[in-house]
DNA sequence: AGCACGCCGACT
DNA sequence: GTCGGCGTGCTC
């Protein structure tokens, strides 16, 4: 007898574990790993759907209690398997349930309403309708709306619903009186929301170069040759990673292959899936975080039955149900939006690869600022690098200049804008040139303190602080609450409790006061809320509607705006933060990014570097717009931390709504886990980064290792120990392995 | 998630 | 005596 392991219902979050099956004779070709049966489960007889994970030939418990598989439910397309494989490798290599897994990657789990169109037709022949027609007219009782719908439908043969119903002006009820009488048909036809619009056909055939057409003829040929690589794409910015992209995609599509790339967050690569449009046209679709349940689900049915082939869009669109992919993009790889922040905490990249592996294709990892791991795996040869070092056209690298804000402050300028930035803007603005300041990041400076007893206002639901915006209320970035500001501190009664405007609104103010004749624009999470927020701001910059753009990082990535040529970041300290090993590496990436801003047309750019550190590496080395520069100090200081990629981390996040259970079982785990003598260092129990969100309080235990697959094994020993003891029902465990 | 089993209170 | 409350534990 042969058995399966089958994963039962996929809603059933409590329930991750398999369960076995015995495959009755007449299945026993069809049951194989990643198909959906139906399988009767628990008492009462009732029968669920399952995944089949893997195939046995020993039952793991008495035979007589094993029960058979029903059925096999048909597969909706075929690389259901190879998906399902995927989920539990992603269960497995990131730690979370394979339910989690499963409906991380199985696109249909929600079916979304789905938008029908309805379609109105004869089901009699032509004369046979005109014949009724005429038997209607010659009637004593004349039905007008009858007369005239049946009158349509000889003409047209079929018609919208909505078109009766609207332009005809007919009653649904006629209709279906119509249908009654069998004479006419409403049939349902899926229509597919074309999230890109009509738009013009397919441009111009793209001119490589001498670098682009080498790295594109690499990876041909290596593929040629069956070696299905990962390849990282070194390209500084403006050497047109994109035409390479566009090049490999169009070998694929006439291989007969689809393609997947992925972009960081959608809709501010706007420029970028246009650029796809125009030359792929209808083929391309892209799937965004601000489509609605049913737009998505409409364009994985469009990938799933060969509508389209290439998909565009954010991790998520690593799971299109393509069925012969050929090829897997990351563009701009070093962007942490590719980690994904819900179990399972998987990374893109990682995911990509193994995708890759499952359907035998390349991968291609681009940026012009690579992450210090996919560099140092580029390095060891486990990835192929490919690099361009040179710019497209022969623009040169903009004016980097960095300025020391201790030594602003000691000659008295306390505003956020140093005065050789002042200068620089008021000539701009004289010049009629256009001018961006980014500050790294959002709420930053919101918080609200008490300058009598120095506490500030914390949520009442998360152990974070509260952030004033403009609108005079407290605001909890992290779930939403918001309150009206006290008058009095609620620690100690004191009056003075002051705050500090938001970031970008802050230095927006500080900008008008400063320059009253200039146009502002500011851009952030605030003001990008609308579905096309992002769009209109760029194109209202782009139009040269505003002299300065003043936002977060968002602004920094990706856009090309030939008028700026002057970029200014207010506080690069702010992403050096210490707390966080990725500090210096983020702080080097959006400097470079910034400082890529300015001079992308033929004027020469400045850019402005105000920071409290002006002798850290990772400034130094984006003022002088090398990447070795900065990786050869950051490896060795990983290296010495035994940080990614040269040490791993596993966080084990405890939640709990009791502090008491939760503070027990978090002591337990730790215990636990220390008497199995796994040689890895091991931190905690501790209260996590956020103690306490939504009223649900948080402790964290981390492990260490240089070895990646060592932590996974403690993580699945953490994960049988909690199965096999009791209290933790209210006790949550969630893993996360290098943790942003 | 469901459903059975089970051990206590108040009803025909 | 037994009907039913929902606490606990199992489902191949």
């Amino acid at each position: 007898m042969r058995y399966a392991d089958i994963i039962v219902d996929i809603t059933l979050e409590k329930l991750d574990r398999t369960f076995q099956y015995a495959i009755p004779e007449e299945l026993t070709g069809e049951v194989r790993p990643g198909v959906q049966v139906t399988i009767p489960f628990g008492a009462g007889g009732r029968t669920l759907s399952g995944f089949v994970l893997t195939i046995s030939e020993q039952p793991k418990i008495a035979p007589e209690k094993i029960k058979p598989i029903i059925c096999v439910n048909h597969e909706r397309y075929a690389v259901q398997g190879q998906l399902v494989s995927l989920a539990a490798w992603m269960a497995e290599h990131f730690g979370s349930t394979m339910n989690q897994a499963l409906k991380t990657v199985l696109p249909a789990g929600k079916k979304g309403n789905i938008k029908k169109r309805k379609i109105v037709s004869l089901s009699i022949p032509v004369e046979e309708a005109e014949e009724k027609l005429r038997e209607l007219s010659t009637k004593k009782r004349h039905s007008v709306a009858k007369e005239r719908l049946l009158e349509a439908l000889v003409d047209e043969s079929e018609i919208p619903w909505e078109v009766i119903t609207g332009k005809l002006n007919i009653n649904s009820s006629i209709i279906r009186g119509l249908e009654k009488d069998a004479i006419a048909e409403v049939r349902e036809e899926r229509t597919f929301r074309n999230p890109l619009g009509d738009l013009s056909a397919p441009g111009k055939v793209i001119e490589l170069n001498e670098s682009q057409k080498s790295c594109v003829d690499r990876v041909l040929s290596d593929m040629a040759k069956g070696e299905n690589n990962t390849y990282l794409l070194y390209g500084v910015t403006g050497s047109g990673k994109t035409e390479v992209y566009m090049e490999l995609i169009r070998e694929t599509l006439s291989a007969g292959k689809e393609a997947i790339v992925l972009i960081p967050e959608i809709a501010l690569t706007y420029q970028t899936v246009m650029r796809f449009y125009r030359h792929f046209g209808d083929q391309v679709s892209i799937l965004n975080s601000r489509m609605s349940e049913g737009e998505r689900t409409d364009q994985i049915d469009r990938a799933r039955k060969g509508d389209c082939k290439i998909m565009i869009g954010p991790r998520s669109a690593l799971f299109t149900p393509f069925q012969n992919l050929g090829l897997i993009i990351i563009d701009e790889e070093h962007e942490n939006s590719y980690k994904s922040e819900q179990a399972p905490k998987y990374h893109a990249r990682d995911v990509a690869i193994e995708r890759a592996r499952l359907a035998e294709c390349p991968v291609i990892l681009g940026s012009a600022t690579p992450s210090v791991e996919s560099y140092r795996r580029a390095e060891r040869g486990e990835y192929v690098m490919l690099r361009m070092p040179n710019r497209v056209a022969d623009r040169s690298l903009p004016e980097c200049e960095i300025v020391d804000l201790r030594s602003e402050l000691k000659s008295g300028n306390r505003s956020i804008l140093s005065m050789r930035l002042q200068e620089l803007m008021e000539d701009r603005l004289a010049k009629q040139e256009q001018t961006m300041l980014f500050l790294n990041r959002r709420g930053m400076m919101g918080s609200v303190s008490c300058r009598a007893c120095g506490k500030s206002l914390k949520c009442p639901h998360c152990d974070v602080s509260l952030s004033l915006h403009r609108d005079g209320k407290l605001h909890c970035h992290y779930c939403g609450h918001v309150e009206r500001k006290p008058d009095t501190c609620p620690h100690c009664g004191s009056e003075y409790i002051g705050g500090f405007k938001v970031g970008t609104e802050m230095v927006e103010d500080m900008v008008k006061a400063r320059f009253p004749e200039a146009r502002v624009l500011r851009m952030d999470a605030d003001t990008t809320k609308g579905k096309e927020g992002h769009k209109d701001i760029l194109e209202a910059f782009a139009n040269k509607e505003a002299d300065i753009l003043v936002g977060t990082q968002m602004i920094v990535k990706g856009h090309d705006f030939p008028n700026v040529t002057l970029v200014g970041a207010l506080a690069a300290d702010l992403s050096l933060n210490a707390s966080d090993y990725r500090g210096p590496e983020r702080t080097f990436q959006l400097l470079t990014q910034a400082a890529g801003r300015a001079g992308r047309g033929e004027k020469a750019g400045s850019v402005v570097i105000q920071t409290y550190q002006p002798e850290h590496y990772s400034i130094l080395a984006a003022r002088d717009q090398d990447y070795s520069e900065f990786y050869e100090e950051e490896i060795l200081y990983r290296q010495m931390m035994h940080y990614p990629p040269e040490g791993h981390m596993l966080q084990v996040l405890l939640t709990s709504p009791s502090l008491k259970h939760l503070t027990e079982k978090a002591d337990e785990v730790a215990g636990f886990i220390r008497a199995q003598d796994l040689h890895l260092r091991i931190l905690g129990p501790e209260d996590d980064r956020i103690a306490k969100l939504q009223d649900v309080y948080r402790k964290t235990v981390y492990l260490k290792d240089s070895d990646y697959d060592r932590l996974v094994d403690a993580k699945n020993r953490i994960g049988d120990y909690i199965r096999a003891t009791s209290g933790f029902n209210d006790v949550y465990v969630w893993f996360d392995f290098d943790p942003q």
